[in-house]
DNA sequence: CTGGAGGATCTTTTT
DNA sequence: GATCCTCCAG
């Protein structure tokens, strides 16, 4: 095989000349260099130990983006590369853009040469476009989503004849990401695993899967990296010329690498050794992603030499916030161990407070919100951070009727719209016919009368000449296997096809893109549509091709998107912060809201379920998280019931509450609109001994539960047993509740069963009419 | 082939 | 509660 030859430009081996006059002269003189100014010295060494591998250790708060800058600075301004030899990954999007955005600030425009910034999946698309052959792509390949991912999947799942019903697609999709994760080939999948999917045939639709990706020249996420990884592992002349680019590289977060990456890293790293890595173990949550702390935890082993620099003094929390953020994350046995010391005046303790349900729990924290504001508080200093995105629900509800302004960050993304991913998908086509998933999504959209027969007798004809199905589509509209109507209206979108791609060479992209919703008769699908959703899908169909006027084809626009799912939001508007705490990370606000600590929600019951017991250190790192956002104030709380799906579900106060340590906390007497049900109304909860010291040993109820759920190698599957207040004994044995039954619930009474779905019972209550109840509340009358 | 009705399933987090 | 899916009647 061979490969092109990487394009070195400029960046031959001389290192580059001085610049004359500029601030690396004074640098190399001694002098002071202006952005050396304000650091503290732990930060200062960070930034000037440029040469040999680096570990930082940075909490919460502790100046780490500032640090990471300034050494990109240092490093150019000293003259010790170009800025296309530094190579710097971060995850998110947004952690790439804010680096670039503080480096132009320190340093100018000299950022621009930086081509080599990005996240891990942006420089993965990078290099594996000049090697595309090297995997058995061509360079054009396009990247699927998980939307796509899941689609393509289904395909194959059917094709091989098995149920989907029983063995979902996502199922597969997610065995496959973690196997990708962790760098491993269909062939190297270790037969244990693979079995854990569709009776064995795991590996074997993983590879099919594969296959077909090369087919319709795509990649997913995990390949980005998969891909490059094992190019550079058989070929080492490839990675030898990488190696010998990368004169220093800067890795943020690395507590969230994952196998994959790692391994990338440790083979580039190879070359000039000068591989600084950031991060903080306390705040890695993406195990569940494929994560590993390990990677931190050893990197002294893995990088022999290796200096280690922690970063302790926390700049952004009060005292009060920080110590029972360090109380909490104490509790976690899998970590280097930090102390951070507040460089602040003392706060406020940190409020906890108790709600009789997640709506009481919504409107208390409007009011606060309303009460700040009145204090002068701006709302863009406030965020509300919750465990998982349905919580979100209560609180836009509440702030909808305060008319208090809000924006959620991360939630539904734009690029997710069914909207935007059909024009899209349009777009995409138009560009390259051979997007198979594409052309699929939008044959029959708007309604053409070209349904699933056709569809499929097109597949059938792709994959016996192995071409695409839009070149299949071709074929079969020439001949009469399709019923007229189908027939023609083909020919007229295939032509229509033509035509636009004729046009991408002449005119302007966005104009491009509103001819084609137009003449593809896409636009007048919604404006035809009386949904009362149908308004704004068609505004976002206008805000699609205004941010296509950003880029300067429809090829870069393409790709930007392929990778950053996200839009930037504008920050500039006072509106109170709604976000997931995964997203939240990196972030910090004045005053932080954290509700919804129950558990079963935070720590999540699948976390506990999936991981043991390093799924709920994974949790309390995603409260830690979660506390040390907070500059000056933090109020965490928990209802009592709690509605999921359609059920009210009582619960019991998070462990991680009885684990802050009381001498920063305090609790809030609540008042609430439900008299009888505050604090103290309910004999047994643990809640109300909170007049009494707090316990800081694992005794109280939530952590026995567990411990007895886990002693009996059981994940604890059901919701926690309390009925308003009052701990229920449990029968762990099955109930046996058949249909028919008769039962009694503690708040809706006597009822007969009328149907059973596992544990979920519809009860016919006579009093209370029908219901859906877990069958853990009910007992056999 | 289309559209509507009814049913099942889901909700952790994301590049 | 919402969305996605399946099934059935036109």
């Amino acid at each position: 095989m061979t490969s092109r030859p990487i394009d070195l430009g400029d960046f031959e081996e001389a290192p580059p000349p001085q610049k004359p006059g500029g601030l690396s002269a004074r640098a190399l003189a001694g002098a002071e260099a202006p952005y050396l100014k304000g650091l503290n010295p732990e930060q200062r060494a960070a930034v000037e130990t440029t040469d040999g591998p680096l570990l930082v250790l940075a909490g919460a708060g502790t100046g780490k983006t500032r640090v990471l800058t300034t050494r990109l600075a240092h490093i150019l301004n000293t003259g010790k590369a170009w800025p296309g030899q530094i190579l710097c990954v971060t995850f998110t999007n947004k952690a790439a853009r804010e680096m670039r955005e503080r480096i132009g600030h320190l340093i100018g425009g000299v950022v621009e040469g930086m081509t080599w910034l990005g996240t891990f999946h942006a420089i993965g698309v990078k290099i594996l476009r000049s090697h595309a052959e090297l995997a058995g792509l061509k360079s054009g390949f396009s990247i699927l989503d998980t939307d796509d991912q899941i689609r393509l999947l289904k395909q194959i799942i059917e094709a091989a004849g098995i149920d989907e019903k029983r063995w979902p697609a996502r199922q597969l999709a997610g065995l496959i990401d973690n196997w990708k994760n962790r760098g491993l080939l269909p062939a190297r999948v270790p037969a244990g695993e693979a079995h854990a999917y569709g009776n064995g045939r795991g590996a074997e639709l993983y590879a099919e899967y594969q296959a077909r990706l090369r087919v319709v020249n795509a990649v997913d996420f995990g390949d980005l990296l998969l891909e490059v990884l094992h190019i550079f592992q058989d070929h080492p002349d490839v990675l030898k010329e990488y190696q010998r680019r990368f004169k220093y590289m800067l890795v943020d977060e690395y507590q969230d690498t994952n196998v994959a990456q790692y391994l990338w890293l440790r083979l580039l790293a190879q070359g000039h050794k000068n591989i600084c890595c950031v991060g903080d173990d306390d705040q890695s949550i993406y195990g569940w992603r494929g994560a590993e702390v390990d990677n931190i935890l050893r990197f002294e082993k893995d990088f022999p030499g290796a200096k280690v620099i922690r970063l302790e003094r926390n700049y952004r929390s009060t005292p009060q916030i920080l110590g029972a953020a360090s109380g909490l994350i104490a509790k976690n046995e899998s970590r280097l161990g930090k102390t951070l010391r507040s460089e602040r005046d003392d706060g406020d303790m940190i409020t906890l407070r108790s709600h009789w349900d997640g709506d009481e729990e919504a409107r208390a924290v409007g009011e606060d919100i309303e009460q700040l504001q009145r204090k002068g508080e701006k709302l863009n200093d406030m965020a509300i951070l919750v465990r998982a995105s349905f919580q979100m629900r209560a609180f836009e509800d509440r702030f909808i009727t305060l008319g208090v302004p809000y924006r959620v960050v991360g939630g539904p993304r734009f690029y997710e719209r069914q909207e935007v991913r059909d024009a899209l998908a349009y777009l995409k086509i138009t560009a390259s016919p051979d997007n198979d998933l594409a052309f699929e999504r939008i044959i029959n959209v708007p309604k053409r009368g070209i349904g699933d027969t056709s569809v499929k007798r097109m597949h059938e004809h792709a994959r016996k000449n192995g071409y695409s199905l839009y070149r299949a589509a071709e074929v079969v509209s020439q001949t009469d296997e399709l019923p007229a109507k189908a027939r023609t209206a083909l020919r007229t979108l295939l032509e229509s096809f033509g035509r636009w791609r004729q046009a991408l060479q002449g005119l302007p992209h966005t104009e491009l893109a509103e001819i084609i919703l137009d003449e593809s008769g896409y636009t007048t699908m919604w404006q035809n549509d009386k949904s009362p959703e149908a308004q704004g899908r068609l505004e976002n169909l206008k805000e699609l091709v205004r941010s296509m006027g950003e880029f300067e084809t429809m090829e870069g626009f393409l790709e930007h998107i392929a990778l950053v799912m996200d839009t930037e939001s504008n920050a500039s508007e006072d509106k109170v912060n709604i976000m997931t705490l995964h997203s939240a990370k990196g972030l910090e606000f004045g005053t932080v809201f954290l509700p919804g600590w129950e558990e079963g929600l935070f720590p999540h019951q699948r976390s506990l379920d999936e991981n043991g017991r390093a799924g709920l250190e994974e949790e309390r790192r995603l409260a830690y998280v979660g506390i040390t956002r907070a500059k000056r104030r933090a109020t965490i709380s928990f209802a009592q019931n709690r509605r999921v799906h359609n059920l009210w579900q009582s619960s019991l106060p998070s462990r991680f509450i009885d684990e802050l340590p009381e001498a920063h906390v305090e609790v809030a007497p609540m008042a609430n609109s439900y008299g009888g049900y505050g604090i103290g109304s309910y004999g047994t909860s643990r809640f109300e001994e909170r007049t009494t010291p707090f316990s800081n040993t694992y005794d109280t109820p939530g952590w026995q539960r567990a411990q007895r759920a886990y002693a009996k190698g059981e994940a604890m599957r059901s919701s926690p047993n309390i009925i308003e207040g009052q701990l229920v004994a449990r029968e762990t044995e099955g109930k046996n509740i058949a249909r028919g039954a008769r039962v009694f619930h503690q708040k809706f009474g006597y009822g007969r069963v009328s149907h059973v779905d596992g544990n979920k019972l519809t009860i016919d209550f006579d009093k209370a009419g029908e219901k859906r109840v877990l069958d853990s509340f009910v007992e056999l009358a």
